[in-house]
DNA sequence: AGATTTCATTGATCTTAATCATGTTTTAGA
DNA sequence: TCTAAAACATGATTAAGATCAATGAAATCT
């Protein structure tokens, strides 16, 4: 299913600004690049499935990757997109717990893959390591929580204009008069973010198109108006 | 507005099974029992309010504290309950941020207070701690982004049903017929937990005590069928 | 203990968003 | 490149749950 090649050449996952070897030196980082296998996984492809046993953590150096959670009736939540110089699978390994959701490659990507005992050794051996996990997991915790607030206290327009601002920030592309959200999202996709109907997302997108907020060119969306969008959302964020 | 006393006899947080410090021997420990500061709050005082920079993190001793966050509206959400040997604080210092959540204290609690650069060097010299607070932050995690996922795909009744269970789990004390959870919630506290209106969460409950699934004597509620609260959930939780 | 405030409960009504239905456009596959 | 399958879009209807309203029961304060 997935096609290994120990011999790629990959130090992007590794020494990328964001990710949690960053305070590494080039000394410290060579087991880490000699024990890791990178493998290629084709757009639409799993990672790792519901319900599987953690036997280490990857390293996402090309490609976005969704993690969804099943829920009652078919339906499903997108958690959280993983992109370049992040980690995954590190939730899951971390509590000792099988998998809660599934990775998907959102396009053709490449990750590496750390084993459990030499990842669990490098925390011990390396602080740096170590609290650059908990600052990482910290962050995204908080994240969950308050979309757990906004799925409490807002509705879904205000929900729709906070999410189009979290992905403006995470991978919003400046084209001086307007931002290029550059993840190829589907309308069901982006409904799961914020848990709605996908023809209530639709609506609600053509409502912020006609008040002048976003763009639309196929699938892409960009967003004009970030003021408005603030306002929107009823909020300081 | 709080109570200092740095005398008070307090081992119970430090020394307590789940606790981030449970692999220390007894003279890595009295470091931090010399170090932390003891404070003793009444019921409805606040730990913490949203807002507020951290300066380090709070060990529980004695007494439940709910952290709530302020949405839209007024409306807020009760995010966790964090009780006797867990630690309070920690996510909003480890990822550099100010405090999205006020903790407040459900009856009169004794918490301790270790400071910031105290934490930190513990975790860079004591592996296990480290491994302890991350491990921690990846079980509430998968927490968060579970409750995440029902409120997308469940409706109130299986969100009460799953509540009920978790309640029960956390803090359930087993009578034999029935299991009492020992938490003295309001049913406006136990909506924000689950993201309905009090009215809705009541109307619920009547039900499910129609249907035998639970009893209630004042604001206590005892589960007494949990086969059936677990069908009741729609899932296999 | 009595008074006051807060909390619980149930009923009636209204609103938001889900669901169902249908046509159109885009994408991917042979 | 043509075709089948997804995905998009919009209208009509329904249902879940919020809101409003009013009363009764607890808890708290003096």
């Amino acid at each position: 299913m997935e096609l290994k090649n120990h011999k790629l050449e990959c130090e992007t996952c590794v020494s990328h600004l964001k990710g949690i070897f960053c305070e590494l030196s080039h000394d410290q980082l060579s087991p880490i690049t000699n024990q890791k296998v990178t493998n290629i996984y084709k757009k639409g492809q799993s990672l790792f499935v519901e319900g599987n046993h953690p036997n280490g953590i990857f390293c996402i150096s090309t490609g976005n990757i969704k993690l969804t959670e099943q829920g009652n009736d078919g339906k499903e939540t997108l958690i959280r997109i993983v992109t370049k110089g992040d980690i995954l699978g590190h939730r899951s390994l971390f509590s000792e717990q099988s998998y809660h959701a599934t990775a998907t490659a959102m396009e053709d990507t490449r990750a590496c893959f750390i084993d459990k005992s030499f990842i669990i050794g490098l925390i011990k051996e390396q602080p740096s390591v170590a609290l650059k996990v908990i600052e990482k997991l910290s962050k995204d915790m908080g994240a969950a929580e308050h979309r757990l607030n906004s799925m409490h206290t807002r509705n879904v327009r205000e929900r729709l204009a906070e999410l189009l601002l979290l992905l403006k920030e995470s991978h919003g592309v400046d084209e001086g008069t307007r931002t290029k959200i550059d993840l190829r999202l589907t309308r069901e996709e982006m409904s799961t973010m914020i848990g709605t109907a996908p023809e209530t997302l639709i609506r609600f997108i053509s409502e912020f198109k006609e008040a002048g907020l976003i763009e639309q060119e196929g699938k892409t969306i960009f967003v004009k108006d970030e003021g408005k969008l603030l306002e929107w959302t009823g909020c300081q964020l």
